[in-house]
DNA sequence: CTTGACCTTCCCATGATTGGAAGGACTATC
DNA sequence: GATAGTCCTTCCAATCATGGGAAGGTCAAG
C-alpha cells in the first residue's frame, strides 16, 4: 500500500505522514524499488492510533509516550492512565481558562447596548481595566515623543 | 519613554512591540535622533488594550478589527458587540470541543486498572477498536502474561 | 507512447512568541 | 574623559502541526 492510500484509510494526510516519519515519530517506511513509500496493515493501525490520539487533543511528544506504550507488551496500564490524566488535566486547565474568557465578554457584551451609539463597556474595558486613565507617563497623553 | 519601559507599563514586551509595529498592527512608533522608539501616554493605552484583548482570547486579526472601532470616534456599539459576541461563539465552539475530549478520555480512564498489568481499555481504543465503551477489556486477571 | 494520477524531495508560509548575536547608544561612576 | 553595564537597534532562527506548491521521477491505462 503506498502512501495516498495509507492515508485515505487512516485518516493522516500524506503530508503528515512523511513528517512524522522525518521527525521520528513513526519509523522509516519500507520502499520499493523506485523510491515509493509502502505501509503495511500494521503501519495503517500505528497511523490510526496517532490520528485517534490527535483527536483527543494529545500533542505529539505525549503520542511518542503513548506508542511507546503500545508497543511494550508489559506496559503497566497505570503509566496509560497517567498519561490521559495529565492530558484530561491539561484540557480542563484550557477549558477553565477559556471559560473565564467567556465569562468575562459576555459580562461586557451585556453590558453593551449594542446599538449605533459609540459607548462601550467592551472598549472601555479594553482600554485598561477599572478605568485607570493613563496613570503611568507623567508627562500626560501626546506630550513627551 | 522608550520601549523597555513601554513594555513594563503595558505588559507587552518589547519584543512582541516590534512585531506589532511590523506587522502594522500598532502605528510606526516615534524615533530619537539616535533611532531609539519612543512612547507616549497613548501609545501606552493602545498596548494594554492589546494585551488585554489577547488575554480574552482574540487574535491579532480580530484585534486590528477592535483597534479600529477603538480608534473611531464615530463606531457603533453593535459592531463592537458582534465581535466579542463572535469571539464568545468561537470559544464556545473550542471548549464544547475539549469537553468531549474530556469526556472521553475520562470515560476510558475510569474503565482502566491503572494497575501493573498490560491491558488497557485507552489503548485499545486508540488502536481504533472502535468499542469506544466497553468496560470489558480489563476482564480476567493473568490471561495474556 | 502519451496522458494523468501518483510519488519523491525541497522550500516556504502560517501565528504568536521567544531566543540570540552583533553592534550602536545611553548613563553612572571612577 | 574613560569605562562598565544596561539599554536599544536590526537580523536571523526556532517553535508546533499543518498545508501549499514546484520540479521531477514512476506507474497504469488507453
Amino acid at each position: 500500500m503506498n502512501i495516498g492510500e495509507a492515508a485515505k484509510s487512516s485518516g493522516v494526510s500524506a503530508k503528515m505522514i512523511r513528517y512524522y516519519e522525518q521527525t521520528g515519530l513513526i519509523p522509516s517506511a519500507g520502499r520499493t524499488a523506485s523510491g515509493y513509500r509502502t505501509y503495511t496493515g500494521t503501519d495503517i493501525q500505528m497511523l490510526r492510533f496517532i490520528r485517534r490520539a490527535r483527536d483527543l487533543g494529545f500533542q505529539v511528544n505525549a503520542i511518542a509516550e503513548l506508542l511507546a506504550l503500545w508497543r511494550d507488551r508489559s506496559r503497566h496500564s497505570a503509566d496509560v492512565k497517567q498519561l490521559a490524566q495529565e492530558q484530561i488535566a491539561g484540557l480542563r486547565r484550557k477549558i477553565a481558562e477559556m471559560e473565564s474568557m467567556v465569562d468575562t465578554l459576555d459580562h461586557l457584551a451585556q453590558g453593551c447596548s449594542g446599538d449605533d451609539r459609540p459607548d462601550c463597556p467592551i472598549l472601555a474595558d479594553l482600554e485598561g481595566e477599572a478605568s485607570l486613565v493613563a496613570p503611568a507617563c507623567h508627562s500626560g497623553p501626546g506630550f513627551n515623543r
